[in-house]
DNA sequence: TGCAGGCATCCGCCAAGGCGGATATATTGT
DNA sequence: ACAATATATCCGCCTTGGCGGATGCCTGCA
């Protein structure tokens, strides 16, 4: 029950959700996010570091970059959470202008 | 989106999960409630007005007492995290434990 | 009308957590 | 060794929200 609770905390912040669609495409350093939600990087990082406590994600450093991706080996609750956004969310116009967006970031460098 | 983190939001506390799985339930009174979490009736108050704000549960006054009872007519993300939720913890022993407690409580009057 | 029971709300207190700038750390390249 | 870059963490500030006792409101009954 803790672990419920803990996990759907997670949830309760509009930017961690934004975050979490992101990363439900694939993985994702900071700076990327940073462009894409346009928030400075202390905020950025700070919200990855909280979904990583939850356990909802996975960091990997690479270089200069962290990349953080989805935990998916994880709690089955979070599995079934994550399809349960991803149908409400995922086509929200504001999750594929993000998407889009995405896309631009990754054509130039960090 | 706002609406989403708010939703899940309601679910990020022990106390509320635990009296949303009574009210799967059905309808319940702030006594009954009160009587199976052994909780004080302020907190116990308070947690059902929270989930009210968060459209989870609406309201009903018959007499003295508030009848509290799930918002099914509401959000389909709610109704998809009802499932989810259900699933997770419902079975847990807690929640059984408290089920039967319920029951209990039921046979005398507040 | 007055009392009793059920409930909502107020209160003071305190911990969690959001924010963004500033600073520290780590890695890479020169 | 040093500079540059990406990230983590610290900081002060402020809001949200947890707690439970106290108080006030509403309803039904005598």
């Amino acid at each position: 029950m803790t672990d419920a609770a803990r996990i759907f905390k997670a949830l309760s912040d509009e930017t961690r959700l934004r975050i979490l669609l992101l990363l439900f495409t694939g993985e994702l350093c900071v700076c990327e996010a940073m462009a894409v939600l346009d928030l400075p990087q202390s905020t950025v990082s700070r919200h990855l570091a909280y979904l990583r406590n939850a356990g909802w994600v996975l960091g990997r450093r690479q270089g200069i970059w962290m990349y953080y991706r989805l935990n998916d080996d994880g709690h089955p609750l979070r599995q079934q959470l994550r399809q349960v956004i991803e149908a409400h969310l995922a086509t929200t116009t504001e999750a594929q202008q993000h998407l889009s967006k995405l896309k631009d970031v990754r054509q130039k460098p960090c």
